[in-house]
RNA sequence: GCCCUCGUGGUGAAAUUGGUAGACACAAAGGACUUAAAAUCCUUGCCGCUUGCGGAGUGCCAGUUCGAGUCUGGCCGAGGGCACCA
């Protein structure tokens, strides 16, 4: 369409917009040009990513956010003259594939892959600067032959053990299930109570890191705090010391070992607990009364009721033990609900003046509440009452230990003297338990390991790698399914006859280092070349939700230690050295009258107000709150649909727009409509300048040179602190000024410099706007990020703001770099200032030079 | 319960880190251009009086300071994380 745009009696016919061929048109052009190819060399590097995703089918808005927060920057470092790494992978492993195949009776190899296929086409549509010949796929045998390699060297070092473990397991499916799995106690599909069940499984030792990966938390300077202290949390720390409490009662039970973090309390012992799970409890197994107790507490903590109600309960035994500093306190031995098995030891003993879970205990079986600490400001009659004193104060009732300050004195000086007495030791406690990592599923990376006649361990050697996931057609319900391949699992290996392992690695080990293989996509002898690793890790910015603070972080840094650790030539500790967490993207949720979720396209309103069912146009729409978007509240808008509609620029530039990239961004058909007008506007913008340039212009402006080192060192601060949305912001300043700009005399080479760096700087933003108006205004130049001229942006007027005993009330235009003197001059000579020093002198000026200058009269 | 984060117009938000509060955008109202629409552009936005000016104002209450959205203490509210961790 051709039409004709009048601008203050001057003419100018130009093309709209269009994003569709435009859009297509730098999409082919990047690919055949390679130019998000990378490779090692000697520029400065600079590796972006972002968390892959899991070929789920379709992209949804969080990773349009997510892939675009990465895609500005990976521009920019690329524009910047950084050799830039920025590739793409597919977390492929898990169990939708295995969902979806049970319920559609398909391949999950077939459905993974269609997926794929579907999600890079969109991905593509975006625009991204993605080297996509390092593209991976976890569930490729190309990779996880690798995967199976890094096991079996972790299990060289140590890293990897058996154990026996318990797992949720479904007695109607026959199936083991993952905690999200087990609703309500019961079965997602089956409904069936769900049971405790032992089985051997795999760990690796991530608690064998616990202390360096907490220490080393103080190094990543480029984490949010909040990512480190969730970590740190995780890790969980705590300083104390195990005691061995003597036993009376049995010929068996002699002692039972406790750690505690408040050994302190002692004097204020009253009862000892066990964990169901503890060892002694074998004594009891065959007690009726003590096995009832113990189904008891596997019910409890799974139903929302029981957390809620959380009672503590307990089972007496007929042991005593006795306290360490004083032989005729002897106090009741229980099993209690509220010990874990795998904390400690076990066992804690109970203090119930000075810990609320104790105090709960003892309440309800009538134990004894000593007071051995009492608030600082209590006198020493101070007695707990009705509840416990968990806080600092001063020891009272406690012997030697009296009058020492609580907590700083006190327990250092009682872990001396248990030590001295070998009474106890002192000990540091992790809450981090080992990583769990075999799964009863058949969709994963099959784990290379076999068992002979006797049930040992065997590896499988180097060469039979990858152990192939056999191709099955049909997933029953029934159990692990590797485990009836009766084909697949028999193994012959050194002459021996085996069984193959048929659990699988659980997922979190792929993504735990794919960020490693990416350095080295395409070599099939290694999983990545030290050479590689050495140029491109660590990654300089990885982006990705908030929700993988934890488990995923956690476990990446874990298995990059594990490489490293006794490695020779491998010297990478920490696999990311900045990390930048986005928000999740918001929409409306709608309800009609019989409470069923509705869709944005099912609904319709003329006024933003009241809402309808867009079949009807009558009946009444529920507007729920803005929630994350989510498919089970249907309130999700499809990417496609929008880049099919506005194309990838007004996508991008509006999902930056409104919010910060870490805050949650709230979807609205407005704003995305005003970014749409904006990628027009500006290219209307563009052809009238096209225009100009053909022209002759004759006075030259030095207010161009300004505004634009001003935006642009705007922009650049911006996009060093990811406050993308300020970026916008800009681009509509500059929109603004450039447009009015026209109306006025330009000098020609004035603007053609200011506003080559204009559309560089927007290239980030909107690629391939900013690659068009580019080819068509600079068809031969270099183009290279512009640097901002320092001396010009401190300009020669200044606006001071001029304070009355800290009241603004003027702002004066003056000269930069004037001295307070001449300053007080000028003020003094403005007769819109008189009236506020009549009959008054200066008491005293605060100056600071170029920003305000406060004047204190009297 | 414990830990962390955050409270700024009708809305999403800016604010060079202690120095002009509300940039920019959405929504609303009014206007310009146009035969009309679309598109584009401009103005307004709390209180008081007459344009202009003055006043209040960043959840609430104190404090530090010439000066506080920003720092300190207390309170109120919202969101997130962990959950019997001994």
């Amino acid at each position: 369409m051709r039409q004709a745009i009048k601008i203050n009696l001057k003419e100018f016919f130009v093309e709209r917009y269009n994003f569709k061929i435009i859009e297509n048109k730098w999409q082919k052009y990047w690919l055949e040009n390679n130019n998000f190819k990378s490779s090692v060399q000697k520029d400065k590097k600079f590796y972006c990513l972002e968390m892959f995703p899991y070929p789920s089918g379709k992209i949804h808005m969080g990773h349009v956010r997510n892939y675009t927060i990465g895609d500005v920057l990976a521009r920019y470092k690329s524009l910047q003259g950084y050799n830039v790494l920025h590739p793409m992978g597919w977390d492929s492993f898990g169990m939708p594939a295995e969902n979806a195949a049970r319920q559609n009776n398909l391949n999950p190899k077939t459905w993974t892959e269609e997926n794929i296929q579907a999600m890079k086409k969109q991905l593509k549509q975006l625009g991204l600067s993605i080297d996509w010949d390092r593209e991976i796929s976890t569930c490729s045998p190309e990779y996880y032959k690798h995967q199976q390699k890094l096991f079996l060297n972790l299990y060289d070092k140590g890293l990897v053990y058996r154990k026996e473990s318990y797992v949720n397991w479904d007695p109607i499916d026959k199936t083991v299930l993952a905690n999200e799995q087990v609703v309500d106690g019961k079965g997602w599909r089956s409904g069936a109570i769900v049971e405790r069940k032992k089985l051997n499984q795999w760990f690796f030792k991530i608690s064998h890191f616990s202390e360096e990966l907490l220490k080393n938390l103080d190094e990543l300077n480029h984490w949010p705090d909040k990512v480190k202290t969730m970590q740190k949390n995780w890790i969980g720390k705590s300083y104390g010391c195990e005691i061995d409490f003597k036993i009376e009662g049995s010929d068996q039970i002699k002692s039972i070992k406790c750690y505690t973090t408040r050994p302190d309390t002692l004097f204020g012992f009253s009862f000892l607990a066990l964990s169901v799970d503890h060892p002694l409890s074998k004594f009891y197994e065959d007690n009726p009364e003590f096995k009832k107790f113990k189904e008891n507490c596997s019910k409890t903590g799974t139903t929302e009721e029981s957390i809620a109600q959380a009672e503590k309960i307990g089972f007496k035994t007929n042991l005593l033990a006795i306290n360490p500093l004083d032989k005729d306190d002897k106090v009741p031995v229980y099993f209690a609900n509220f010990v874990l098995m795998d904390y400690g030891f076990g066992a804690v003993f109970g203090c119930p003046g000075h810990d609320q879970r104790d105090f709960d205990f003892a309440k309800k079986y009538n134990l004894k509440i000593s007071t051995v600490v009492k608030p600082s400001d209590k006198d020493d009659n101070y007695v707990v009452d009705t509840e416990p004193h968990t806080g600092p104060g001063i020891m009272i009732n406690s012997k030697f230990l009296n009058g020492l300050k609580v907590p700083e004195q006190s327990i250092s000086k009682t872990i001396n003297y248990l030590e001295k007495n070998n009474l106890g030791k002192r000990k540091t406690n992790y809450r981090l338990k080992d990583w769990g990592i075999s799964r009863q599923r058949y969709w994963g990376c099959p784990i290379p390991i076999a068992y002979d006649e006797n049930n040992e361990v065997i590896k499988i050697p180097e060469k039979d790698l990858p152990v192939v996931l056999p191709n099955i057609e049909k997933l029953g319900t029934d159990g692990n399914p590797l485990d009836n391949e009766k084909k697949w699992k028999a193994v012959t290996i050194n002459g021996k006859k085996c069984t193959r392992e048929t659990d699988t690695l659980d997922t979190f080990v792929d993504s735990s280092w794919y960020f490693l293989r990416f350095c080295s996509a395409n070599n099939k002898d290694v999983p990545f070349k030290n050479e590689d690793i050495n140029y491109w890790m660590p990654v300089d910015q990885y982006i990705g939700g908030i929700e993988h603070a934890i488990l995923h972080l956690l476990y990446s840094r874990f298995f990059v230690r594990a490489i490293e650790h006794k490695s020779d030539n491998f010297n990478l500790k920490e696999p990311f050295k900045g990390l930048f967490t986005q928000g999740m993207v918001c929409h409306q949720t709608y309800k009609d009258k019989n409470n069923k979720w509705l869709s944005p396209d099912e609904v319709y309103s003329d006024n933003g107000k009241d809402f309808f069912k867009k079949e009807n146009r009558k009946e009444i729409v529920k507007v729920g709150p803005s929630e994350s978007m989510s498919k089970s509240k249907r309130n999700t808008i499809d990417p496609e649909k929008m880049i099919e509609a506005y194309g990838a620029d007004s996508v991008r530039f509006f999902i930056l727009s409104d919010s910060p990239p870490e805050k949650d961004v709230q979807w609205s058909d407005s704003g995305m409509n005003s970014s749409f007008k904006y990628i027009q506007k500006f290219w209307l913008l563009n052809e009238k300048i096209h225009q100009i340039f053909k022209k002759e212009k004759v006075k030259s402006n030095s207010e161009i040179d300004l505004f634009t080192n001003q935006s642009i060192n705007k922009i650049n601060i911006a996009l060093e602190n990811f406050r993308y949305n300020v970026i916008i912001a800009v681009f509509h300043e500059i929109y603004a000024f450039f447009n009015k700009l026209l109306n006025e005399e330009i000098n020609f080479d004035n603007l053609k410099e200011n506003y080559k760096k204009i559309l560089i700087v927007l290239m980030p933003v909107a690629p391939h706007l900013a690659s068009e108006c580019i080819k068509n205004l600079y068809p031969d130049e270099q183009i290279k990020w512009p640097l901002i001229d320092k001396k010009l942006i401190q300009s020669k007027k200044s606006n001071i703001v001029v304070q009355i005993n800290g009241k603004k009330r003027s702002i004066i235009s003056i000269e930069s770099n004037l001295d307070e003197d001449s300053v007080l001059k000028i003020i003094k000579n403005d007769s819109s200032l008189d009236k506020y020093f009549a009959e008054k002198k200066i008491f005293k000026t605060i100056y600071i030079k170029d920003r305000i200058i406060n004047l204190i009269l009297k």
